[in-house]
DNA sequence: ATGATTTCCTGATTTAGATCAACATCCCTA
DNA sequence: TAGGGATGTTGATCTAAATCAGGAAATCAT
């Protein structure tokens, strides 16, 4: 274990496939380095971004999680997303040059900090970085409308299949196990994101539970009729 | 009326403002001339792009409206967006090269055509255009997540007069009146969009009117106290 | 124009999920 | 390691919106 260096690499981060790097040459990776910067290790309930603080970086999950909300009129906490490693953070920030939404961290969490500048400057030369930056953008455009579709008209059994089905899938595509991982969200987030009661969130992972279709041991689930699941979130 | 030329300026389209010309100079909006084509006007019903299909095009609303819904493994029609004119269809489509949605015409409608191997050539050149582009799917990233969050967690009264106040501000910034305008979607398709039934959307459109706040005659909406309105949309 | 079909409205009934309530368990902090 | 707030579970009740049902109006095709 000799890598103790003090600066990141994309080369041998593991998320970079899914990050900005993708598709990236050797060249292309050297430079995308010598922009990034390490941004100190985040604890659970520290706030990395605040609605309406301008945009200084875009923010990539090395490990950890993050939930993004934003706090309507009334002070009410609405969460608009989950990020998981390879993610990036910041992406709504863009339009108006300040973010629009916070962002905490789940739990201990490890971030890429690359600055707007830097990276504005970089996506001219290299068109590579240019499309990924683009093709993530368009992902999250569908993935949230897509989203949008789906919950509006599904059930609560549904939504929250839904979910795990989605985390299953996102976990996956990080190199980790699709059918066991911990929800470092609380209920009371998962019900807020999906538009439903804790009490609901709580009765229907019991009741999935009974049907033998997942195991919950508080925060750790483990699927174990994935097919099933996939199913019921139809 | 001398300006029968049948090509498209964006120097005259009064969408420009909103649209990828935004912020373009007298020689940015040449360039981007030169690669717009017109496509020949839409009717009712006719579809524009299919779930699925190559991404050639973005397309551009010059006037009228469209739905661009999925379709799910039962069939079952889910309407994602409405776009208004000024608004930028296939953005979705962008990460993998293909369509995600289908797009239909909900009334006559004309579109400018932008082809995409142009487009990505013009904005390595021009850094306002891809600014621009950038603003465009961040803003769209940001509002499609809100309004996940806005609808998951409201009413159904709610709901509606959410959706009513984000399209009378739609045609304010289009320099329409934000008081007046007419739904060009059924209620079928607003029940859809929101997550509810059509007999609910026309319950609460009805009662709404009963209560002052709008009025309503079959397609047409007059907007009577906005700022009561806007109230009941939290 | 005229019938046919789609769209829209209103009432009656049912139900999924919210809310209220009470307790159990977890996990911080001192 | 004990105590206390946060988090999670389960049950009972209530309610908003879905569903079912029947017409009325608008729109389309001939």
């Amino acid at each position: 274990m000799a890598n103790l260096t003090s600066h990141i690499h994309c080369q041998n981060c593991s998320m970079a496939a899914l990050c900005l790097p993708y598709q990236l040459d050797q060249e292309g990776m050297n430079r995308l380095d010598t922009i990034i910067q390490r941004h100190k290790p985040l604890h659970k309930r520290d706030v990395l971004v605040n609605a309406g603080a301008p945009l200084k970086y875009l923010y990539a999950v090395r490990s950890g999680s993050l939930k993004s909300y934003t706090i309507d009129d009334n002070g009410v906490e609405q969460i608009i997303d989950f990020h998981l490693p390879g993610d990036l953070v910041g992406f709504d920030a863009l339009a108006e040059g300040q973010h629009r939404s916070y962002s905490q961290a789940l739990e201990t969490t490890m971030l890429c900090e690359v600055p707007i500048v830097s990276l504005d400057e970089l996506v001219i030369e290299m068109p590579s970085l240019r499309k990924q930056m683009m093709r993530l953008m368009s992902s999250e455009i569908f993935s949230s409308k897509q989203l949008l579709g789906t919950l509006n008209n599904r059930s609560a059994h549904q939504r929250l299949a839904h979910f795990l089905v989605t985390l299953s899938d996102r976990f996956k595509a990080r190199g980790l196990s699709s059918t066991s991982f911990r929800l470092t969200m609380t209920r009371a987030d998962i019900g807020n994101y999906l538009g439903l009661s804790v009490e609901t969130i709580s009765r229907i992972l019991s009741a999935l539970q009974g049907e033998g279709v997942i195991d919950v041991q508080n925060k750790l689930v483990n699927i174990i009729e994935p097919a099933r699941l996939r199913e019921l979130a139809h």
